[in-house]
DNA sequence: CTCGCAGTTTGCGATAGCGCAAAACGGGAC
DNA sequence: GTCCCGTTTTGCGCTATCGCAAACTGCGAG
């Protein structure tokens, strides 16, 4: 019953290191499951029975304070782990997982992680190399909070965004799935308000084209102009 | 050549499910070496060339921008690990690392990560773990960064510094180093003027008794106090 | 083709907190 | 005991950004 065929992951970070025959091992483990656009994967406080591996679509992250706001943690691109609650010892997510786009991802019961790892620690220093790796994602967003005004934020998000999941098109780089004002707002901590100020400044400069859930990154000069405003306050 | 006594380190999370045996052997890899006060341990941008150990004493870790902007990423307790560039597969250190007391490590050559996980490979688990949770952690700092105001977020941090370093004292808890008002801005994303400000509000209401370099939380008015308005916005 | 609504735009007043400047303070060095 | 320097306090004007409110728009359902 091998449901998922090893030759599409074989080549993921996470399974590097990882010997064929021990794939094929790990992936009977696992099921794959397919989620509709705007679809809960899992939510904040629910216990983490599952961990998950993006195969196709894009997931966003975010986590919600009591008093019902939200931040978007970050958006997960194919071929990344995500609900890895087990890793840092916690019982239950820390955010929710949504699928922004109709996504297909593979699915591991939590209990069979430590078996995974004992058997094959290649996975735990994967893991250990994507988790740092966000780590240090972070803790740039954190000085960046700190540091850089709105608009820099806004500019750099949006590059990270095209460069992570960035579609080129003839007119510019597009953002290869649904993105509201809010959620961007949500990722570098201000408001869809302000946030759309912001995009309408730049669509009138040029620099993007942007509609309803949707933003292109003009090339050469949106890309270009962004990079310095995001480094004017010397983002790294 | 024993110059560390296993039985010092032994209990640490770090070293959980490694037999005596193999702690010995991994400590027999490492040197310790003791920093005064405001010293470097290393810069950031330096060659990643030692991962860290904290026995005694206390390091702040700080971020950089090119334009000199500082934030405190963290202050590392004893039984911590810090400066794991490796972990994250970087070559360079993402960050500073000063002593802010008379400090005592354990020095490993990052060299040896390689073959210290793939003999113990607990240490990967407990390594991820530790890296997970603070992960966790600096989630939640963006998480108040984005919907609480400077005096929520400054509460906060003063009762993780507590819980973290508090020391009992018969007024209250004392954070036990010297931090400034200027590294509790860099932690919270604001000014030193804030911070003045905000703990000598603080001070006239009986809440906290401070000085050059030195808070106390006065127990058990300031404890109350300052989770109630760090919980306002809803803090985790 | 039309309607309805989620998402977006825009205006405007309010304000938290910054930035600068200057004075006060206190601990350590000698 | 005195001096000096790093830290802290405090005042004040300024502005980036919020928060609310209202109008607009384009996509998708039917």
């Amino acid at each position: 019953m091998a449901k998922v065929d090893t030759s599409l992951v074989a080549h993921l970070p996470l399974f590097a290191g990882v010997t064929p025959e021990a794939l094929d091992e790990i992936l009977r483990e696992a099921r794959s499951a397919r989620y509709p656009k705007n679809s809960a994967i899992f939510e904040q406080g629910a216990d983490a029975q599952s961990f998950f591996l993006l195969l196709h679509g894009h997931v966003r992250a975010a986590k919600t304070t009591p008093t019902g706001e939200q931040i978007v943690v970050r958006y997960v691109a194919p071929g990344e782990t995500f609900g890895l609650a087990m890793a840092i010892g916690a019982a239950r997510y820390p955010a929710t997982a949504i699928a922004v786009d109709d996504s297909v991802v593979l699915i591991w019961p939590t209990s069979a992680w430590p078996r995974l790892v004992e058997r094959f620690p290649s996975l735990a220093a994967n893991t250990l190399q994507a988790v740092g790796t966000r780590l240090q994602e972070s803790h740039t967003r954190i000085l960046e909070m700190s540091t850089q005004q709105v608009e820099q934020r806004v500019a750099h998000a949006l590059l990270r965004l095209a460069k992570q999941s960035g579609k080129k098109l003839d007119q510019g780089i597009e953002i290869d799935f649904p993105i509201s004002r809010q959620d961007i707002a949500q990722m570098t901590g201000t408001t869809l308000h302000t946030v759309s100020r912001i995009l309408s400044g730049w669509e009138s400069q040029g620099l993007v084209e942007s509609g309803r859930q949707r933003i292109i990154l003009r090339d050469p000069h949106g890309i270009v102009v962004l990079a310095e405003r995001s480094a004017d306050s010397g983002a790294v």
